[in-house]
RNA sequence: GCCGCCUUAGCUCAGUUGGUUAGAGCGCCAGAUUGUGGAUCUGGAGGUCCUCCGUUCAAUCCGGAGAGGCGGUACCA
């Protein structure tokens, strides 16, 4: 085996880049579900398709423009035709469907109708530490309305966003959209004296980790700062004792909706910027109502950050509430799917121009793997097609023309072409989970007929087969039908078992 | 980025106190069965023991460096 067919040390090996994956037909047929009923969804809301290209120019993009030092933080990045002295056009992968909306909507500003509405779908791409079910490489969907400053806006993506989830297959109840201000943060934290951008991110971040360490954890982090159990520590907010338990009040304003407006006005007061947010609030709730967007579906969240700097009003995320298994049956919390909110500043990075936007993106690929993980995704059946065996090598052209018949008749259909022997194809047809299977060999041509195999019959029936000999004998599910009844028959087969349970 | 654990067959993992030929289960291939899926039995293929350097008569095993994987933490547009 040390000979020169295997040269040692100088094979490839065949592995994926860290941080990307294979997917298979079983989850490009469930993203596919997911896409085609969420954008029937957006589109009845009357949001048109655009799609844009995955490079965008690097300022494009925005803050994480990649530089001569560090030209792979975060996004992945290449040179665009660079000259002698390597000086070119720096690039990247899109990291979300935002930023070239931005660029899109600005570059089209003229001519486009406002406000514009649309919504998109593809991948993007992070270059960062891959985690559990996190990539470098990920499917996102995102609508957006730019150009209208009206809460009903918010209000209208955030309905959607339910409605959106509710027909991907997340069922009543199992999610539920999580709604804050930027506003009220920002006024609180200027009331309380916090004017510094270092300070006020910092508060943020302690803010959004409120699901994970509690309010005592975030009183740290608000403080001095926290040590985690792995020793790590943190450095804090800085955030005097007084102003930290306001920030803590604030958010212990509960999640409902008209009950923690009432709370958020007693803890907010004061400052015009939380007032203004509180107002846009109130009017988020009402168009909400009219939305018949009920508490069950959105509710008010003060604990609620999503990111930084970036968004300037309403934000709001999507929280799974669906209880999810991993494969050794422990709970898995999948949190947060998607999020969005109002970026009042993006486009105005192109123009100089403030045009209010308000949008929502979602992890297709990561509401799938929770869809599954929740049992969810039954919908889902991924069966083969009719296998045709291969007898007879000088048939070949009698087994195309019942594939081309079957084909024709809408059942998919393919001629085993591979070179093993019947055995191996009837293990074929069963691993592809075909229905059935047809064979044609010397004695069907001699009478015009063809033998059709029921393989669910036989799967159903060979639980209960214990000697190999019976189970060939018996050839369950088989029967013998004239050549021109073989379509009719496959037919027959197919539409009893549609009616059965999966196999 | 920081901290910890891990790396032996396609997969999950044993094992060798440093010594001739490194094992199991599952999976894969073939036969028992000229033309039939599951189960069973029999046989077979499949390994630079992550890589490099060092120590040693001898390294999959000991030492160092590196790479890759997993988990936590930080960041998250």
């Amino acid at each position: 085996m040390t000979d020169a067919s295997k040269p040692q040390g100088s094979r490839p090996e065949a592995r994926n880049p860290r941080g990307f994956i294979d997917r298979r037909a079983r989850d490009l047929v469930a993203e596919r579900q997911i896409l085609a009923a969420v954008s029937a969804v957006y589109e009845r809301y009357g949001f048109e398709p655009l799609d844009s290209p995955a490079f965008e120019y690097a300022d494009a993009l925005g803050k994480f423009l990649p530089d001569a030092d560090r030209p792979n933080e975060g996004v992945f990045a290449l040179q665009d035709d660079p000259d002698a002295d390597g000086n070119g056009q720096w690039m990247a992968l899109r990291y979300d469907l935002t930023a070239p909306l931005a660029r899109f909507a600005a570059q089209n500003w003229e001519t486009l109708p406002k406000p514009f509405r649309r919504y998109a779908f593809g991948p993007v791409w992070r270059n960062e530490k891959p985690g559990p079910g996190r990539y470098r490489e990920f499917v996102q969907c995102d609508a957006d309305t730019v150009g209208s400053a009206r809460p009903e806006a918010d209000a209208e993506i955030i309905a959607m966003a339910a409605e959106g989830l509710e027909a991907a297959g997340v069922p009543a109840g199992g999610a539920i959209l999580k709604i804050n201000n930027r506003k009220l943060l920002n006024g609180l934290m200027a009331s309380a004296g916090v004017t510094d951008e270092g300070q006020k991110l910092a508060v943020l971040r302690a803010v959004d980790k409120l699901d994970r360490l509690g309010p005592d954890g975030v009183r740290l982090l608000l403080g001095e700062g926290r040590k985690d159990e792995s020793g790590a520590f943190t450095k804090g907010a800085g955030l005097g004792g007084g102003a930290a338990e306001r920030v803590l009040a604030f958010t212990a304003a509960g999640a409902g909706r008209g009950d923690t407006l009432g709370q958020l006005s007693n803890v907010i007061g004061g400052s015009v910027e939380g007032d203004e947010g509180l107002a846009e609030l109130e009017a988020i709730d009402r168009a909400l109502v009219s939305l018949g967007v009920g508490a069950d579906r959105a509710v008010f969240d003060p604990s609620v950050v999503r990111g930084l700097e970036y968004y300037t009003g309403a934000v709001f995320e999507a929280e799974l509430l669906l209880g999810t298994t991993d494969e050794r049956g422990q709970p898995v919390r999948f949190g947060s799917v998607g999020g969005g909110g109002r970026y009042d500043d993006l486009i105005a990075r192109f123009t100089g121009e403030r045009v209010p936007a308000t949008g929502f993106s979602f992890g297709v690929s990561r509401l799938a793997a929770a869809l599954r993980a929740a049992g969810r995704d039954a919908a889902v059946e991924l069966r083969g097609p009719v296998v045709i065996i291969a007898f007879d090598e000088a048939r070949m052209a009698d087994y195309f023309a019942v594939a081309g018949e079957l084909r024709a008749a809408g059942v998919p259909a393919e001629v085993y072409l591979g070179s093993s022997g019947m055995r191996a194809q009837m293990k074929y047809a069963d691993r592809r989970l075909s229905p059935a299977a047809v064979i044609i060999g010397g004695d069907e041509f001699a009478a015009g007929t063809a033998t059709v195999k029921d393989l669910d019959l036989g799967r159903a029936l060979s639980a209960g087969v214990t000697d190999n000999a019976a189970w060939r004998t018996d050839r369950p599910g088989q029967v013998t039908v004239p050549r021109a009844e073989l379509v009719a028959t496959i037919r027959e087969i197919l539409d009893a078992q549609a009616l059965a349970p999966a196999p």
